[in-house]
DNA sequence: CGTCAAGCGATTTTCGAAAATATATATCTA
DNA sequence: TAGATATATATTTTCGAAAATCGCTTGACG
């Protein structure tokens, strides 16, 4: 009779929950009672239950047995073990996309990067939106990157890295501003890549995941809540 | 009234169900409706849905929108590309913790392959508990050697493709019979890993996967269930 | 006083049935 | 008869309420 929605109700929570999550307007450790979710997302009980045991599953939140569900809390040691593990992660998947990428892997990449730099650095009346715009672009740049490495199972445990990274990324805009790198990282690390310059390309990104790490460290202070 | 029970039910269901796959009882591509599923473990709906979002987000089932869950299938392709990513994953691991591994490391590599060594390696009337005992030992083994990485992002992820690469081991056991792999090749990857000597690990754990794998791809023909 | 048990409100967990969706079967039209 | 359309059946998805559990307060008792 309602016809509508082809995305169940679970799924699409799972989706604003996710988000929620991974652009901080849930904080971590902050507790996720049944009821104040089924309000927020207008839903029952079932979907709600589902769409955080999957977020349970990939780590954004935490479940105590009867005693509920949290957002996952973040620490320093997190952020580092996470970074260092991205390192060498994503070193693997460049040898990888750089030995077999072909023409069209080069076009993403380029695209990519055009993306990213055309959106302006400073801050104006568009500020957030803008912000945004840059978050997607970069996620879809450091993606292309590694597409052409013709593996599932590497590609999947590097997004998940890359998510839970991201996470920290904007917990620490919304204490300290404004945070955007260089954009001259990325053209360098695009450069090697082209380049077939395998060391080098795994010594910039290795620096880029480093330097941003370094400044979301100081920034994350202020939440600190256990892993 | 009831006073049972420590786990809840859906983290009981969930530890069955994964293990009925894990283990093979459950063939890849199989359906899993939610009626047999209830009657299978003797709870209500919503147990066993959440047990099954939480596999689906382990890659142990898959899940098609209002049709239901499936076993997650099999491929020669995936396990190939679970091998080789797993390879790389954990030269990673072994190099962190052959750097970081102190005497507790040491002692409990070698309290591991004690036991592995200890299961009789011909079957007999009990060949089938024995079997059990041996996954689980080499199961401990493996992880033992990567124990001290102090990493638990990427340890995680090691134990993801294990399991993962251990459900071709059930199923291929369940086709061809026994598939044990020689107790000495375990005994070389622990002398080298014991001896500091990184590169010579790093090549005999790859010789050891891959070996492995070879002896699983003629076995797994069989089911090719897409991945 | 201190501590332990019983009771109470809040919350999670589970069940059973209703609603929505897919799949199979039958019916009608060209 | 083929192809589409409607009907019936099976299955998934969701809801709302019951059952179990937790955390806390209250009061009894040593």
């Amino acid at each position: 009779m309602t016809m509508n929605e082809q995305p169940t109700l679970n799924a699409t929570v799972f989706n604003l929950l996710r988000q929620d999550i991974l652009t901080g307007r849930l904080l971590p450790g902050e507790r996720l009672r049944a009821e104040t979710l089924r309000q927020r997302y207008d839903v029952g009980g079932s979907p709600v239950r589902e769409a955080l045991m999957r977020l349970e599953a990939e780590d954004f939140v935490v479940l105590e047995q009867n005693k509920g569900f949290r957002v996952a809390g973040v620490s320093a040691a997190h952020l580092q073990d996470l970074s260092r593990t991205r390192v060498e992660i994503e070193a693997i998947a460049l040898r990888w996309s750089i030995a077999r990428g072909g023409v069209d892997w080069e076009s993403a990449i380029i695209a990519s990067m055009h993306r990213l730099a055309s959106v302006p650095k400073r801050l104006d009346a568009e500020g957030l939106e803008r912000n945004v715009d840059w978050l997607r672009y970069h996620r879809e740049f450091h993606a292309a990157l590694v597409a052409a490495c013709d593996s599932p199972v590497l590609v999947g445990m590097r997004n998940h890295l890359f998510d839970q990274a991201e996470r920290y990324v904007a917990l620490s805009i919304s204490v300290s501003g404004e945070l955007r790198d260089d954009v001259s990282e990325h053209q360098g690390i695009m450069d090697a890549a082209l380049a077939r310059d395998i060391d080098l390309t795994l010594a910039l990104n290795r620096r880029h995941i480093e330097r941003t790490t370094k400044k979301l460290l100081t920034a994350i202070e202020h939440y600190e809540s256990a892993a």
